[in-house]
DNA sequence: TTGTAAGCGTTATCAA
DNA sequence: TTGATAACGCTTACAA
């Protein structure tokens, strides 16, 4: 390896001292003269020195990178927030290094500590709910977090949060499929161990108890996606099949169209389809797939002002901050 | 802010000096008295010490942390090839940034060197192309890199690359629409400035070639996706229209899928179609399209793997690692 | 307008 | 078995 070329090796070639070329480097040309601006400047590119951030880094105890620790980056959703929150912090030099937690706390928490000791300016969290004690800490020490898309309710007014209004969103889709003419309409979510998933199967209860009909509980599936077929089988053997069906997000659609492919359902007509979360063929696609879209573009956004705000010692409103989502109908959704 | 707790702190706290602690984190327990280790462990449990792997980085000229720089991070190719570098990255507890160049050779060079800047031990880049100079100053600088999807002439046998056989996939693919009893067929890819578009528009001629038909220039669409409307409209107006047509990637596919839809096009009754690159939903849509799946895991990792062993200073050769794509006959190609 | 010197939080070399 | 001390490459008072 090449000997690396620091700043003492441009004041010696430059014949000024260390300080002032760190000065040029951080243009504070103020009171340089004309003259040693130009040695300079010969001597870093006749040397081609660049400058090391960690140094600078260490001294200034910033680093210009935030952490984001992302419950599972195989959503659609997830991949769009991250792509802003990238977008933003690019806009202001700063680097992302992002993290896939796999919705497991003990991953989490070795993230957390490691993009710590990385000395991140701060985080963005999709967090498990499950590491209370480490969200307390960092509230302890003043460190800069935004929490994603999931709330933990110990650390409301503690910690921002940027989350979407999943109760109403889902609400408003159930009703349009009541509009539609539909009586038996089914959901289908993992597991109810986020916010989220919870909020929408409360919707879901909410549109059609406001609409005066029943809440028949087997028209409710919470399983992990590999019980989805087994469970998608015993709800359409049942003697009042739903035919109208919500997907709780993009990956639980590719277990939705997976049983329906199988099965040689016909879309819209015997059963219409409503898919939370953007899916990326759904404009494209054949019949084209009605969905409940997050704003995951300006939450991403959001989420990444709020951070770099919370870094730069501007004052934010350390609260929910809740996005409306919008119901795009499409084919996929029929009435009955 | 809380003050942050060092080594020093630690070290009063357990009355032993800054370098025994550096010892314990370090794990070199074996010269240490019992007794010491204990006191440390105390100390660094009440106090809450966390070390600053900056300053570690610092002195040790070693980051664990590798840049990523990708073309366009919206194909579904790159996403996957991240993930697995990520993945592979992370059992050895190294951490990757991602920077989305845009295929822009200015954003190339800023990422280059930032990352660099930020001392990242290595780089593992999706090349525009048009940055020789600065890929040959890696080459000088004998800094770990591992060029990825595009090959650079100027560079063959200085910095490994792992690519996919690009035209020996689509030759095959080529071929089969012609088994199929296809006499026109179409492809359609973005501007040739990469080697994977040539290479694969280069497959496309040797299979006709190879089956003694014309290659009709008219039948080889390259523009930029803004354009694709158009050009597809063109193609479709024409004398013999095509009833076969390979779109270059997954984005491309998307263009084409539009068309398709605005078209009413019954696919693949009206036309049979391939798309190079896995997509999400080849599987479960309808018709299930048929697809060229290039082994991005196996690249990323192996990729990754080049890259380490040159961190590590291992021994590598120096070449261009092509993998072989596989053809996934689906329902959206039919005979003719 | 430029230089000196201390310090950021570690690790590494030696000495004790 | 542990401790002093000098780096690592930069920034920043403060002095000149």
């Amino acid at each position: 390896m090449m000997q690396k070329i620091t700043m003492l090796d441009v004041a010696k070639a430059a014949n000024v001292s260390k300080s002032t070329v760190s000065q040029y480097i951080n243009k504070r040309y103020e009171y340089m003269g004309e003259e040693t601006r130009k040695k300079i400047k010969e001597a870093i590119d006749t040397l081609g020195y660049q400058p090391n951030y960690l140094a600078r880094s260490l001294k200034q105890k910033r680093t210009s990178m935030i952490g984001i620790i992302v419950a599972n980056i195989m959503h659609r959703f997830s991949t769009e927030v991250i792509r802003a929150i990238e977008d933003y912090c690019h806009s202001q030099d700063i680097h992302a290094i992002i993290c896939n937690a796999d919705d497991d706390p003990d991953k989490e928490k070795k993230y957390i500590n490691m993009l710590k000791a990385k000395q991140v300016d701060g985080l963005i969290l999709f967090p498990t709910g499950a590491n209370t004690s480490l969200y307390e800490q960092m509230i302890k020490e003043e460190y800069p977090v935004v929490i994603m898309d999931r709330k933990i309710h110990d650390v409301k007014g503690k910690i921002p949060s940027v989350v979407a209004n999943n109760q109403e969103a889902t609400k408003q889709a159930i009703l349009h499929l009541l509009e539609l003419g539909h009586k038996h309409i089914a959901i289908i979510t993992e597991p109810l161990t986020i916010t989220p998933r919870i909020e929408r199967v409360e919707g879901y209860k909410e549109a059609l108890t406001s609409a005066n009909m029943p809440v028949n509980e087997s028209m409710i599936i919470n399983c992990k996606k590999a019980d989805m077929q087994k469970a998608l089988e015993k709800l359409f053997a049942a003697d009042n099949p739903p035919t109208a069906l919500l997907a709780g997000n993009d990956l639980v659609f590719i277990e939705v169209q997976k049983f329906i492919k199988q099965h040689g359902f016909n879309i819209p007509n015997d059963l219409s389809l409503i898919v939370y979360d953007n899916i990326p063929y759904a404009d494209v696609a054949t019949p084209a797939v009605t969905t409940i879209s997050q704003p995951a573009f300006d939450m991403g956004t959001k989420a990444a002002d709020l951070l770099i705000k919370q870094i730069l010692k501007e004052k934010i409103a350390y609260e929910e901050y809740q996005y409306e989502c919008e119901l795009i109908i499409r084919e996929t959704t029929l009435s009955h």
